[in-house]
DNA sequence: TAGATTGTTAATCGATTAACAATC
DNA sequence: TAGATTGTTAATCGATTAACAATC
């Protein structure tokens, strides 16, 4: 009932999963399911699935559990899923190609309204219905839309000057595919893909077996 | 200096960034580093990185610190990266092609040894060295060549049916790009990249600002 | 030797699980 | 009402941090 002053790291990490299994609930059409039911589907402990929710509100009902469509929706409005974000992307490489092509911005609550390549080469080509403009016009055009978040696909070695640069700029949030760790003001949100370090886990969990 | 009978998730979960941390320092030609001072580059605590590389053995030397070069090849060889492992791609995709074509496998311990695309407009195409093959080549290739992992990229409804022929061919391993959770036995292995997830965590970090 | 820094134990902190009264 | 299942508190478990003796 009372929400939480502080949220953990642990519990927000979780709600996307949560809001994917919900997804899916949906769509096959489950009206309700109970914390038992959820947490049997998705391999924890429903005393987690009550716990990690509890912290932003009662959304079950005792002897009935929880109604699917409703527990979605308050989940995407946590996760801030209906307030639509920008985002712009740098690099118009094959990342950048598989993510435009194939990734729902959208449902993830960000509309993408730029690509950027500093390839003059390709300036001008249509990626899915986005033309790439050159990185010399990033200023301009940020400036003009203010957007809210960056897409880095780009090399390791360029990634870190563009995102000062996007700071500068006002860019709030990165999702960050270089495979480098960016230092950047406390205030900015940083969500990286390592996916070189999920590989090497792979990796380590072949080996230990 | 004793080697820990069980390594926790959360400690494993942290060796490729200390991997990548050692390699960085390697390749700028640093030769010695304390706890201290790789716990400042990489925003943890000295006591962390102490507690965590004994779990596997005591690589520092007192009043020195570690050795770079030493400490990031005994960590490579906790992961398992010198002894290469096979692995075979699902899908021919852009999310393939940006693997195949901008990510070094070999350096994370794998080598690609096929790519394999239902399409059959595809067969025959060459991506970045590597011959397409159809899909239903795909249980004699596993016969011959036993690969022991494979990188799913193909979409979240056809994953599970993809992944049960796999294990059914004895791969043992499974690098999850498709956007589903897999239900697989439990000696096999998978890592998933579910960007998804990635994203909407960025969205709400941007959105509890 | 003196200084530095590890390896390791103990103390703290946080997260997960268990239990159960509240209540639909 | 009786059964089911939540919300929430308490107990357990695990992970992080602090401290310091060992030692290079």
């Amino acid at each position: 009932m009372e929400k939480k002053e502080h949220i953990s790291k642990a519990v927000t990490g979780r709600l996307p999963r949560y809001y994917r299994f919900l997804c899916d609930l949906e769509d096959r059409g489950v009206e309700r399911i109970s914390s038992k039911g959820l947490s049997e589907k998705m391999g924890t402990t429903a005393s987690q699935i009550r716990q990690d929710l509890n912290c932003f509100g009662g959304f079950g009902q005792q002897g009935y559990g929880y109604n699917v469509r409703q527990l979605k929706s308050n989940i995407a409005e946590i996760l801030g899923l209906s307030e639509i974000k920008t985002a712009i992307m740098i690099g118009a490489g094959n990342m950048s190609k598989a993510l435009v092509n194939h990734f729902e911005f959208r449902q993830k609550g960000f509309n993408l309204i730029g690509i950027f390549d500093k390839n003059p080469a390709l300036s001008g080509h249509i990626l899915n219905g986005f033309p790439i403009r050159h990185i010399d016009l990033l200023d301009e055009f940020c400036r003009e839309n203010r957007p809210d978040a960056a897409v880095l696909c780009i090399p390791k070695k360029e990634a870190q000057a563009v995102a000062d640069q996007l700071v500068r700029l006002g860019v709030k949030g990165f999702w960050n595919f270089s495979h480098s760790d960016l230092k950047l003001p406390k205030d900015v949100a940083v969500e990286n893909v390592h996916i070189g370090d999920s590989l090497m886990t792979l990796c380590y969990k072949l080996e230990s077996k």
